[in-house]
DNA sequence: CTAAGGTCCGTACCCAGGTACAGAGTCAAG
DNA sequence: CTTGACTCTGTACCTGGGTACGGACCTTAG
């Protein structure tokens, strides 16, 4: 008979399918990012596949610019019965707003980049750091 | 006469003008991201009122993601005489695809977070996590 | 001239986000 | 039943990005 696992993943093989290490995976479950799992065998942890979707999220969120908690915050984002919609709309508007000005200010750097490779294709000099006016906020 | 101060911040000034502390401004120059000021007095830094905006762009490049060592390749990036223009176009593409490629992912964080606020005015309740594929990516 | 407050440099310290053991227990192929 | 790979918990350690002194020196309003 072929080894028919029961569906679950341990954590290494969680870990080469998510692209981090195993010690992150406890770390991140330390820090509330991800469900603790079934424990089924003696302690072992058990993971479900969408777990990696899960991970790949956190790394990526990171990346972008978030914090491990603001990332929790976002993955704790859920319409369901029991947490006040108000409260939810709430919070879901806040990183709503914060995502799009992220947009914009990388928009605004994609162009400053745009412009210098065209300056770049004229043979036109710069500046130097042509680029430093992309984020100028007129509040900050 | 009033006080008749040629051009040009103190250190202090400098940080209030551009929100971070007197410490942080030595550290970044020691990280190479602000130009070496020059020292007229007796060893003290005296600043453009240009300075304040190179802070600024490092502090929020710094909040979308970037490495300071990422920011300080954008603030190099410039097209000049003195060096070879493929170089430059082929570091500000590269910069350039990377920017486009978080402005994607942000955008799709910003439509999951926008159904979910629909999600919230219609009452529907979600699965846990709704905006978890927001950053899967065909390739990773 | 003098005293309060800026500035200098260097080093030490801090927090977030991991990463790496150590030592003990577990699973499973042969 | 063994043996080698995996897993467990816990603690220690590391890097990036600052922050906070200490002790000496400078500058400027009064």
């Amino acid at each position: 008979m072929e080894t028919n696992h029961p569906p679950g993943l341990t954590i290494s093989r969680l870990a080469a399918r998510s692209g981090v290490g195993v010690e992150t995976i406890r770390f991140y479950e330390r820090k509330g990012l991800l469900e603790r799992p079934v424990r089924p065998s003696r302690g072992y942890r058990k993971y479900p596949p969408e777990a990696a979707k899960r991970i790949r999220f956190v790394r990526r969120a990171k990346e972008l610019g978030f914090t491990l908690q603001e990332v929790a915050e976002l993955l704790d984002l859920r319409v369901d019965a029991a947490s006040a919609c108000a409260d939810m709309r709430t919070r879901a508007s806040a990183k709503l707003e914060d995502v799009t000005g992220r947009i914009a200010d990388l928009q605004r750097m994609a162009e400053g980049l745009s412009g210098l490779i065209s300056a770049c294709d004229l043979s036109v000099p710069t500046t130097p750091c042509p680029i430093l006016d992309a984020l100028e906020r007129p509040d900050a």
